[in-house]
DNA sequence: TCAATAGTTCAATTTTCTCGAACAACTGAA
DNA sequence: TTCAGTTGTTCGAGAAAATTGAACTATTGA
């Protein structure tokens, strides 16, 4: 039996940027942002901090519900990505300015 | 008798990604920053939504001590004004991106 | 001196963050 | 099948931040 309660995703089309830079406005999720744009894919556990999981969990929500990242079940876990080609589509040059700006 | 309460201004190394994409980070406020990036220097009056001027004088704040704005007073007035070089230095292009990305 | 203008500050309400505890789903081993 | 371990969500409570109207300060111009 499968539960298949679907993760929510906005389309391509209703990601907006005041949505996006919310989500990003945040150190922990760019932290987060930071390990999926270099290692892709991920679990949420793959993310380290020092944070209770409910609230690592919330912000994975959130990133996902902003449509920064797309996640999928899998297993035990979920597996989490950027939707890059969908925010450089709707917003050209954003992520890549955002992530060459992480490191200062 | 001047009264002088210095409005508080981060200096261009203590601005932070993060907080510079939280304060951009609602609609409100990217409002703000496309009208003093169309219309240049402008007092809060000039932005004219349907929200208080308490919530206006709040989102002014955020965007002034996050570093994305400069305010002096002038008169009766703030004139606000984008930080754009300290901006362009500290995170080259992430001004122009997030501007040119405005408009979808 | 007085009224008008421009913003801030205050107190109250609502919303969002953070956490621990309880919960549900899947896996692999016994 | 059953049971323990892993992964992550949901819930409820307390802490922090947003929104508002009302009251306030500072400046200007009549």
């Amino acid at each position: 039996m499968q539960d298949m309660k679907p993760l929510y995703h906005p389309s391509c089309d209703r990601i907006t940027l005041a949505g996006v830079l919310y989500a990003l406005g945040d150190p922990v999720r760019l932290e987060i942002l930071q390990l999926l744009a270099e290692r892709g894919e991920q679990p949420c556990s793959a993310f380290n901090c020092g944070l209770a999981k409910s609230t690592i969990s919330h912000h994975f929500k959130i990133l996902r519900e902003s449509g920064v990242i797309y996640s999928e079940k899998s297993g035990t876990q979920h597996l989490n990505s950027l939707r890059r080609d969908d925010l450089d589509k709707r917003f050209p040059g954003l992520l890549d300015t955002i992530l060459s700006n992480c490191k200062r």
